[in-house]
DNA sequence: CGGTATCCACGGGGATACTG
DNA sequence: CAGTATCCCCGTGGATACCG
């Protein structure tokens, strides 16, 4: 119960264990987007509100290189490409659900919380 | 598989559907630390490799408000605080135990796609 | 011991404009 | 259509020093 923490816990972890930007602004969005099938940029770009294209490249691009997503390009004209989430990218749903169960489940007490607490320091 | 996204996908979870900070740097090694029990300010430290006293401090404060984690201030001489987790703040190990079995299992494959990614843009 | 107070660096993300 | 190219803001987190 209350032995001394041990100081290497997190010695290994640093750089590898939160190698996904998951915790991102646009990623878990990016990959729900992608959930039913493969999409285009600009489509991708409508319930992303305002996400700059500069910013949905960067982040396709990073999805891309972790093997999460790929990119096709079909030689029409214009060009169309088109993103489709991989198996691999398909896993991050379980985790993903775990994180969306929680929000629902457990939300209302956070606020309540937060409300409590914004009430006592008046 | 090929409707067109509802553009109102994400209208509503902007600001509440992420409003924990355990994506952060911090927070998910804070709370394991506390997994086994109540813990003192500069125990913390120990683990938290190069964690700032104000970085600490607002990572648990933060947690406090959400109610995550309870601090209490023993009245003796030289002052002992202690952290510890709320029942609310132990429901967080579902959601991360998914996120650790994510990377047990998948970070090879991602890791494998990144060198893959490497070698072909030589 | 358990913080606070300042100051600062960095990088994710945004705004805007332009292009093959 | 599917991006690039610049420039810029701002918030997280770090460094350092000091305090009740």
């Amino acid at each position: 119960m209350s032995e001394p923490l041990d100081p290497e816990m997190f010695a290994d972890c640093s750089p590898v264990a939160a190698p996904m930007r998951i915790g991102d602004k646009w990623t878990a969005k990016i990959i729900t987007c992608l959930e039913s099938g493969p999409r285009r940029f600009t489509e991708l770009r409508v319930p992303l509100r305002g996400i700059t294209p500069k910013v949905l490249t960067e982040s396709l691009r990073a999805l891309e290189r972790d093997g999460m997503i790929t990119r096709t390009v079909y030689p029409e004209i214009p060009a169309r490409v088109e993103y489709e989430l991989t198996p691999l990218g398909r896993t991050l749903f379980e985790p993903m659900a775990a994180q969306c169960a929680w929000t629902r489940e457990h939300l209302p007490e956070l606020l309540a919380a937060r409300q409590a607490h914004e009430s006592a320091a008046h």
